[in-house]
DNA sequence: ACTTGGCACTCGCTCCGGCTGAGTGCCAGA
DNA sequence: TCTGGCACTCAGCCGGAGCGAGTGCCAAGT
């Protein structure tokens, strides 16, 4: 009984801490809420929370403020991932299909993410497992210079420069061409990798052939082409009212610190299920004081890539939780149909 | 005699202002810098200064701050672009030097950028103009759905999805990759757009091959290659210490709307030259209340593209100037050997 | 014709004390 | 176990006093 209605009392201050910005009192909860009880019974609740560590005061005789661990609780057990409104669909999927790029796709889904969430959204690339090489080309870039461009199936395209021991002539650049393009054309990403691999043991000592062999292998897999993200909607940040030299300026720095970021979505890679962290629980201590919501995402509901928002520990959960997971599906049909 | 004092004066102001951020009066002006005179003298200039626009002061009583009229004169006339150091040079080349890629040298412009000024740094990529096609292909994504890719020179990849009226078989695509590869592998970019504009003619009607070769001309034409820009350093916009919400946030926005910042850039073309754009005297709103420092740049000293930083109408002017100038240098020279 | 010292004045900033009101903890009664 | 009551705390909001940096102007000096 008493357990319920606190779990009530819970929900009901992360709802206005979230809605108002300021401390909550007991007084005004029960004429918020439709709590039936008095405000007395609400201060003991209240009470017995923040011996809990779910709830904290900013100093006496404020109002309560829910902790990491009392949002944490709010997601786990009193959250129900609203669906999102019809007419919030419909903008999703004409806001996405209008892309024609992948590039247009990833960008547009940041701005998306970004103005439905009004936080700041990171969407990583997809990768490429389950694509296929179109063509590779070789341009000499001067006598021991060379650029290696691979075309994948996806329209995602894969490019390096890269420095020979020694200078190549014409014959020799076309001859690798020939070679490397028979090994990986039309191959699936993985099949070509295997396929250079073994011409470049074929051949034995560093000559060129195995140079560009061990390139393509390493742009091709996974690792590297996860590597790319897109960052938008920074404008949200200066939102946080207060505390901004010391809160927001480290921020904008992690954020143009892509392999930071990388690490940050790195682990929630679960398809379908939506990833919370909340404050302190992320790896990365500039991202201690805000929460991060994830979710993967990719043809065939793989979870290739992930994206999702950074913003302040009191945000909307559930509606952030759904638009999140609504990105990232039209996102994945996109990428099916594509 | 007294008119080239009262520049002195307007210089010493700027100086400290930029220097402490805080109004400057006539006593602490005379102490900090060796002016010959009393602080009574210095006053008489201060109010000539401001009766002709060059000074304001934020309230009776309280010091004199620069307006934009003070800072366009104290760049045009008071200012000595002053060469960077030694070690300032070394690590300019240094850091641009690792470069791999176009990309990669473009992001490390911008982060070098904005590291050297303190500032948030704007790079636009370079155009094409002088680059060759190296290959383009077609590549199928459904009956009716191609993706065109353009390998140029210099490294640049150039992608686009294009729809057809009506699907297209194989031999037909295999068709039309010949003609079109003949057309502009090796030329100069301008002689391949005008090749397939002669192609699109010679087969009259929409059919696809009058549409791709449409689609290159507009893909590789300077306008659509010199859309695309990197941003970086926002978080130095934190250091606006005083009135965030109303400053920052729009322009946070307004960065990441490249259409607008291309505008910004647009006009600052000729090269060697450092332009200096303060407060409203720019075309766009968002950006009335900074200083746009920029300047063009390209291989053979060709003002192909602008690169350039956004900071507040208080800032560090000949120091920026130095660093905007200086960077665009290194980064033509790399473009001349690459 | 300039420059300079002096002097009265302005006005933003900071500190201090008092007041207010939202909110709390606890206790006794239902 | 809940509820009403009561005393207490304390951040935030004036409002006045004092300070001090800075100004404008004037009369005297060079």
């Amino acid at each position: 009984m008493q357990e319920e209605r606190r779990l009530a009392v819970l929900r009901a201050i992360v709802e206005d801490y979230v809605a108002t910005e300021e401390p909550v009192g007991s007084k005004a909860l029960v004429e918020r809420h439709g709590l039936n009880v008095s405000p007395a019974t609400v201060r003991n609740d209240m009470a017995a929370l923040e011996d809990e560590g779910y709830l904290a005061q900013p100093h006496t005789s404020a109002g309560r403020v829910p902790t990491d661990k009392g949002y944490r609780l709010f997601v786990d057990r009193l959250t129900t991932v609203k669906p999102m409104s019809g007419a919030e669909k419909r903008a999703i999927s004409t806001f996405l299909d209008g892309a024609v790029d992948l590039d247009d796709v990833v960008s547009r889904s940041v701005r998306l993410l970004s103005q439905l969430t009004r936080q700041v959204a990171v969407v990583q690339y997809p990768t490429l497992s389950r694509s296929t090489v179109r063509h590779v080309e070789l341009v000499a870039l001067g006598p021991e210079r060379l650029l290696v461009v691979a075309i994948l199936s996806t329209g995602r395209v894969e490019q390096r420069v890269l420095e020979l021991d020694a200078p190549i002539d014409d014959t020799a650049l076309a001859d690798l061409r020939s070679l490397v393009g028979r090994a990986a054309t039309g191959e699936l990403i993985s099949d070509a990798v295997l396929a250079l691999g073994l011409l470049a043991e074929a051949r034995p000592g560093p000559g060129p052939v195995a140079a560009v062999a061990e390139l393509l292998v390493e742009a091709m897999s996974d690792h590297r082409s996860q590597e790319r993200l897109v960052v938008g909607g920074a404008a949200n940040l200066a939102r946080y009212g207060d505390s901004f030299d010391s809160a927001v300026r480290p921020l904008l720095e992690a954020l143009e610190e892509h392999v930071v970021l990388l690490r940050l979505l790195g682990e929630a890679s679960t398809s379908g299920m939506v990833t919370v962290r909340i404050g302190a629980e992320g790896p990365i201590e500039e991202f201690a004081s805000t929460s991060v919501v994830t979710t993967g995402y990719g043809p065939h509901d793989d979870a290739l890539a992930t994206l999702g928002i950074v913003g302040p520990t009191r945000m909307d959960y559930p509606g952030t939780m759904a638009a999140v997971r609504a990105v990232a599906r039209y996102l994945s049909r996109i990428l099916d149909e594509g």
